[in-house]
DNA sequence: GATCCACAGGAAGGGTTGGGGG
DNA sequence: CCCCCAACCCTTCCTGTGGATC
């Protein structure tokens, strides 16, 4: 039933990006100075996950890089939100060495000498940087174009402090909204032909698992690709309706446990408070959590590991200040642990 | 409307870790 | 093998603010 499973993997680039023209035509227009070696700011690309951000970024990437003599390079900053970590990051695509215990300064006239043409540069997940020293450095270098990706848009602006914020001013928004179901099925539609044996799924099956989707693209390609699985398991020689309902929970779950996997322990122990108290203020969290936890961490930590854990879309909360309440997002239990 | 309480989140400092050089 | 240094995560301290209470 499956041809080839690589592009029934989310991570797969699609063979072509559809629903997207308004944000990539927005997008080469920003960066096509660089075709006359004129030097362009940037832009910030923000929306909800699953909406095509990181693919477009990459999309365009390639695209300049086949048409004008710039450098580009992605770096997603979840895993690399300190300065050191992206520089390390920068240097490796510029294909410098990266000399760990290297004093900041000496990492910034580093990167600074090895830029030595048009650079531009996509940080993805933007929002997740610790230290904005870096959009400080990257910016006020003429060479450099910044792509920013984010989620929220005034979320990302309130945390930058004056300094940066100033000169992000004149960057050029490009939002990215969640598909709709035609949209995502299009996108499943550009997978499953060059993936799956004709006749293996009918479009109501695509449009069923769209549905479910809720506007993510990746969740409809899990959904996509477990209902294939399973189907051809069976030794079906199609999807049927029944299928697709049943494999949504296990979709759904299989990207909460990629999801869960990269948790702390402390943060395990906080979603399962959540899950199994339901709504709760910090105090009543830091209580429970005491009771479970040998040697607990401070408050400070806790609210820490919360928001983060909140940008996942594990946790929700809502309220200030004192009126501030957490919830689990999911009922999903954690995966008992051995 | 004054006051207190609970909390968020910024800033600064410390402990720990790990690589490099002597 | 030991010391130094940078990074990083955590804690403590602090300020600001919304909600509750009287």
């Amino acid at each position: 039933m499956i041809t080839n499973p690589r592009v029934l993997e989310d991570d797969t680039p699609p063979q072509e990006i559809v629903h997207r023209e308004g944000q990539i035509t927005h997008l080469e227009s920003v960066l096509e100075p660089l075709q006359r070696g004129q030097r362009v700011n940037g832009a910030f690309i923000y929306g909800p996950t699953g909406a095509g951000k990181t693919c477009t970024a990459e999309f365009l990437l390639d695209e300049l890089a086949e048409s004008a003599d710039v450098e580009t390079h992605l770096i997603d900053c979840w895993p690399n939100s300190t300065f050191t970590a992206v520089c390390r990051r920068l240097l490796e695509g510029l294909g410098e060495v990266y000399q760990p215990n290297t004093p900041t300064d000496e990492l910034t006239m580093q990167i600074r000498e090895a830029i030595d043409k048009p650079y531009v540069v996509v940080l993805d997940e933007a929002d997740q940087l610790a230290d904005q020293t870096i959009l400080h450095e990257l910016h006020q270098n003429p060479q450099v174009t910044m792509l920013l990706v984010a989620n929220r848009h005034d979320e990302f602006y309130s945390h930058l402090d004056q300094g940066v914020h100033s000169r992000l001013v004149n960057y050029r928004d490009v939002e990215f909204r969640r598909y709709r179901d035609d949209e995502l099925v299009a996108i499943l539609v550009d997978r499953v032909e060059s993936g799956v044996r004709p006749g293996a799924i009918s479009d109501a099956r695509l449009r069923e698992i769209a549905e479910a989707a809720d506007g993510d693209a990746r969740v409809a390609i899990g959904i996509l690709r477990n209902a294939l699985e399973t189907a051809s398991a069976r030794g079906a020689s199609t999807v049927d309706h029944g299928t697709v309902l049943e494999v949504v929970p296990s979709a759904r779950r299989e990207i909460l446990q990629k999801t869960f996997s990269k948790l702390t322990r402390d943060q395990r122990v906080l979603y399962q408070i959540l899950v199994e108290a339901g709504e709760q203020r910090m105090g009543e969290i830091q209580a429970a959590y005491r009771e479970r936890v040998d040697d607990p961490s401070a408050r400070r930590t806790l609210t820490r590991h919360l928001k983060k854990m909140a940008h996942y879309d594990l946790v929700g909360f809502d309220g200030e200040n004192s009126a501030r309440r957490y919830w689990a997002a999911t009922d999903e239990l954690y995966p008992e642990t051995a």
